[in-house]
DNA sequence: TGATTTTTTTAGATTTGTCTAAACATTTAG
DNA sequence: CTAAATGTTTAGACAAATCTAAAAAAATCA
């Protein structure tokens, strides 16, 4: 089994294999762990050791089989407990984010196996995250982002790509959570804002907040 | 805020001066935390350091009230872990404890909060120990160990103060579970082992086991 | 292409928690 | 009350994860 460390790295790995499909930089790593190259060069050689990833010097990282499913198994278990902490604890979507980090690291599979069960078996997170399965399968549902939509289009919003809690509060703020049905009523040709209508009401969001609300039919 | 081996080091401290009041010893910390002396005497010039423990050379340790605190916030959490894992995920109490141990490090006091009303502010955990509450407080419920009373007495049963597993699932076994009504039918001369009847059934524990069955009236 | 910039790796040090072996203090027993 | 046994601390080392500074490789660009 892996230390924490090593399952940050794994996950944060995964996380930036997923938009890019090349091989991961160590700089990128460095930049998301929060720490210096130097010391994701360190943690390279031994993940790669362990077999989590290959490495080849100066070539960037890619998980391995292995390494990949470690990396799901955390993310599952990151998603299970964001949905305890706001299904039944009753915590904002926007507070669960650190809590989710650390409990995410709790060693038991069975404790997890069972948290399923008793969240009734969820498919997503209180951001619009896929759960994957126990065996690292995740429902992929397409999405298109709100800034790519055309005026008079519309849909659902059913997940956000961006989990900082300022932005979170500024959705909430606004009526744009998970669920509702938006509609795209103008996009301002300045600087690409996008005005859509939700719940009757107009409202207009910036083109970055748009980037990062993903829509579905 | 303290690390994780510092908190099961102050939790290990102040379950020994529990039973005994006297300043606890290197050897039996060490004992307890499956490490050795030295690391011992090293941990606890750090925890003293921060002002956690009193500790005089040679003279054994003893927690100031700040290091108290501490150690009964982790113990708090630890028992509100286990209600948790007993009434929400059907846990059984024998399998609680280690689960608990990880569980109970996880650093946010409103999450413990949220988590202490979600399970209606329980006032015991699965083993019938009090969880104190978020000033430190416990509710100190009087009882007497199983093997110190008489033929004829009664009571009920209201914890243990063994935690192991093997334990627990003998008593599971012979229907002595928190809460049940026991009455003392024979102790045995030879070895001290008590006959009891629990729901209508004659049993036999035997004096070791008889000392870790707390029972009130 | 050759020089400059960027990225990555290595070397050596630091911190935390541990260890063994040896020294030192305290307690117990003859 | 000394001597042996027990308990505790120190000294020095190690593994994990990090750091800074410097070297090395790769990428960029003029």
């Amino acid at each position: 089994m892996q230390s924490f460390t090593e399952e940050n790295y794994l996950k944060i790995i995964y996380h930036l294999s997923q938009n890019n499909d090349e091989a991961v930089q160590t700089n990128a790593i460095a930049e998301r762990m929060q720490t210096k190259a130097a010391s994701v060069s360190d943690m390279i050689k031994k993940l790669a050791e362990k077999q989590l990833i290959n490495y080849k010097k100066y070539q960037g990282v890619k998980l391995t089989i292995t390494g990949k499913l470690a990396a799901i198994n955390i993310i599952r278990k990151h998603r299970l407990w964001e949905v305890f902490l706001v299904e039944k604890l009753n915590f904002k979507w926007d507070e669960v984010h650190d809590i989710a980090e650390d409990l995410e690291h709790i060693r038991s599979a069975d404790l997890i196996e069972r948290l399923d069960e008793f969240l009734s078996f969820p498919k997503s997170d209180p951001h619009g995250d896929p759960i994957p399965d126990k065996e690292g399968n995740f429902d992929s549902i397409p999405f298109r982002k709100l800034n790519k939509l055309k005026i008079g289009d519309e849909g659902l919003i059913m997940g956000v790509s961006e989990h900082s809690p300022p932005f979170l509060r500024h959705l909430e703020k606004l009526g744009l959570t998970l669920g509702r049905k938006v509609r795209i009523t103008e996009i301002i040709d300045f600087d690409g804002s996008v005005e859509l209508t939700v719940d009757q009401k107009k409202i207009i969001v910036s083109r970055e907040v748009a980037k990062h609300i993903l829509i579905r039919h």
